[in-house]
RNA sequence: GGUUCCGUAGCUCAGCUGGAUAGAGCAACAGCCUUCUAAGCUGUAGGUCGAAGGUUCGAAUCCUUCCGGAAUCACCA
């Protein structure tokens, strides 16, 4: 089925060398949604056409709309306001995008095939020493969002999380749980994991700051006193054993890192994302160092007297970049270089999307340029998907200050609120405990991620813990709730024709179809734009939508039972695409709420 | 200081590949449940789109400068 645009667009095309003679481009056509006010479905804006018609504004468009009125049956009437042409799109169209989407198994969607493209998609990759928060749900959401939209455009992806699981950082939690921890465990405190890990991370620093300040009380310079205070000694040279793989320390990492792994887990499951493979920066720090010896050799790359190894991008508006230290170590730089060479050997990637805060903008700027001088000439499959923080009242989430959101106390609350407000609803009465929690989860989950998603990726964003998240309005829940109406509304239908009658449709009817139409679109925005927002806002426009529909009418007790029938089908079709556009925002919908 | 991003209603956000009178939600106020779920619907009020120039028939949208905020510019990760 041709899509009424490119119909349109054609036509003007065709009616534009007709009777002009031009030649005019698609891009000149300009075909925009027609505003709330004015009668029409579709509106042409002729001015940049005005040119080759050399006529006043108003006689063009009165002279393409007669064109398109009388070439295109779908168009059924016109008007003119100054230079904007508003279309009329004919009931027939709409009833057949109707009857399209009934037949159509996934409508909007795009099954991957046997030659998709392949999508990697990097995200979460969290720190071993602090548990997950404000900020890495918003990755989390994201990372997992666009994966499924980039799936429902005909995409194969691969999700993949590259953990931090060494380092300087985590033997300071390794330490401070040896020095202070009593052989606490998991299991003898009944502390999740990674917090229980996190706790010595903190510890760690703890005692260290007051290390510090006994020695600088004693008359130590600051730096001096940060360097030589007897933790951060110990803290290095459990590095240097676990580098020489001491099977102590080794063990020690393996069973807390275990710990913390338990623990993301259950985060992880509890925010519904997954991943098709685990990197371990373990396993993959020393990946780079040989290509960029090799880049070396190439001439591309240049090394100080010290040894160290730089890249020179000043010809290319950025610093100079070091990516081997002097004494042959690597930085973060060189592994990035070694994992994305290995993924583009290891699969046929079409594209690298890296989910990951826009306070690494210019790292991965630098990555695509040193690729690129490296000779890699894949660097510009690589994509980064850059978000802005999530902010609290009185500024960044800061872990050392205590500052941040966690992420499973904050799905507690969120879970907590929703039944409070079922409960006072009265909602879910006579429902089983078991069926209640689940609808709880769903709703409180869903609140949360639609509030995180609906903002532009890009944008800093705010979170006030004082005023929890909305459950009306522009929220999750409302579209969820939509959803749960139209549900009802069918299971009160019971069994009803296959067959869509084709009936008169009403304003309200029209403005849903329109949107109805528009989903595909949609979905492809967003994956091209990489911005789930799009979803969101879309979501939220459908369901707004059809609430005024159902207000203003009624569905089962419609007189005429064709279109009783076809409210049915239109309320189901609607429910369709809510289920499947919330979908892909990793969003659940309940039967009801 | 250099680079990048952001600045739209009291608050949180849409709109930004230029198009008609700048849209939602929250908060405030006023209404709508004997009728498919009122987590809904309707209305009122709320705006010099950070500021000034420029390009254009037309600028919230593009360009320049300035102001405000954020991030970043480590032999940190």
């Amino acid at each position: 089925m041709q899509r009424i645009e490119e119909l349109l667009t054609g036509t003007v095309i065709k009616g534009a060398a007709q009777r002009w003679q031009a030649d005019i481009s698609r891009e000149q056509v300009q075909l925009q949604k027609t505003k709330k006010d004015f009668e029409g479905d579709l509106t042409l804006v002729v001015f940049p056409l005005m040119r080759h018609a050399r006529k006043s504004p108003e006689e063009t468009a009165r002279e393409l709309g007669t064109w398109l009125e009388s070439e295109l049956s779908e168009v059924s009437s016109f008007n003119v306001i100054k230079g904007f042409l508003n279309i009329v799109i004919s009931t027939a169209y709409w009833q057949q995008v109707i009857a399209h989407v009934a037949e159509e198994k996934n409508y909007g969607l795009t099954e991957p095939g046997p030659g998709a493209p392949l999508m990697m998609v990097e995200y979460s990759s969290p720190n071993t020493n602090k548990p997950l928060h404000l900020g890495h749900i918003r990755n989390n959401l994201l990372g997992y969002s666009i994966s499924r939209i980039l799936e429902a455009n005909g995409n194969k992806v691969i999700k993949v999380n590259l953990v931090n699981d060494r380092g300087i950082h985590i033997c300071k939690s390794m330490l401070a749980w040896q020095k202070y921890g009593n052989g606490e465990t998991p299991e003898s405190s009944r502390k999740k994991g990674d917090k229980l890990v996190g706790d010595y991370y903190v510890k760690f620093d703890q005692e260290y700051k007051k290390q510090v300040r006994e020695l600088t009380e004693g008359g130590m310079d600051r730096k001096k006193a940060e360097e030589t205070a007897p933790l951060i000694r110990e803290a290095r040279e459990m590095l240097l054993k676990w580098e020489a793989d001491d099977p102590e320390v080794r063990h020690l990492w393996e069973t807390m890192n275990g710990w913390v792994y338990d623990g993301f887990d259950t985060t992880y499951q509890r925010m519904g994302v997954s991943f098709d493979k685990m990197y371990y920066e373990s396993e993959t720090y020393k990946l780079g160092r040989e290509l960029v010896r090799e880049g070396l050799k190439k001439g591309v790359l240049e090394q100080e007297e010290d040894g160290s190894v730089w890249a020179d991008l000043t010809d290319r508006k950025l610093d100079r970049k070091l990516l081997l230290r002097s004494d042959g170590t690597s930085v973060y730089m060189t592994q990035d270089i070694g994992t994305a060479h290995q993924r583009f050997s290891e699969y046929p990637i079409e594209e690298h999307i890296y989910v990951v805060g826009n306070e690494q903008n210019y790292h991965f700027q630098v990555l695509a340029h040193v690729l690129d001088k490296l000779g890699f000439e894949w660097y510009d499959k690589l994509y980064h998907l850059s978000y802005g923080m999530v902010e609290l009242p009185e500024g960044k989430m800061k872990s050392r200050e205590g500052t941040v959101v966690d992420a499973d106390d904050l799905m507690d609350e969120m879970i907590r609120t929703a039944r409070q407000m079922s409960d006072e609803l009265g909602k879910l009465e006579g429902y089983g405990e078991e069926e209640k929690q689940v609808i709880y989860r769903q709703i409180g989950m869903g609140a949360l991620k639609y509030f995180i998603l609906k903002v532009d990726p890009k944008k800093n964003m705010l979170f006030d813990p004082k005023e929890s998240i909305d459950f009306n309005g522009n929220t999750g829940p409302f579209i969820q709730y939509t959803y749960a109406r139209i549900r009802s509304v069918l299971r009160s239908a019971g069994e009803y024709d296959s067959v869509i009658p084709r009936v008169d449709l009403n304003e309200k009817e029209t403005d849903v179809i329109r949107l109805v139409h528009d989903f595909p679109v949609t979905v492809g925005t967003a994956a091209r734009e990489h911005n789930p927002s799009v979803i969101a806002n879309f979501m939220y426009d459908l369901a707004k939508e059809f609430n005024q529909f159902y207000h203003d009418h009624s569905i089962l007790s419609a007189e005429d039972p064709d279109i009783r029938l076809f409210r049915i089908h239109l309320s189901r079709i609607i429910g369709d695409i809510i289920e499947r556009g919330m979908g892909l925002l990793g969003i659940e919908v309940p039967e009801r709420m």
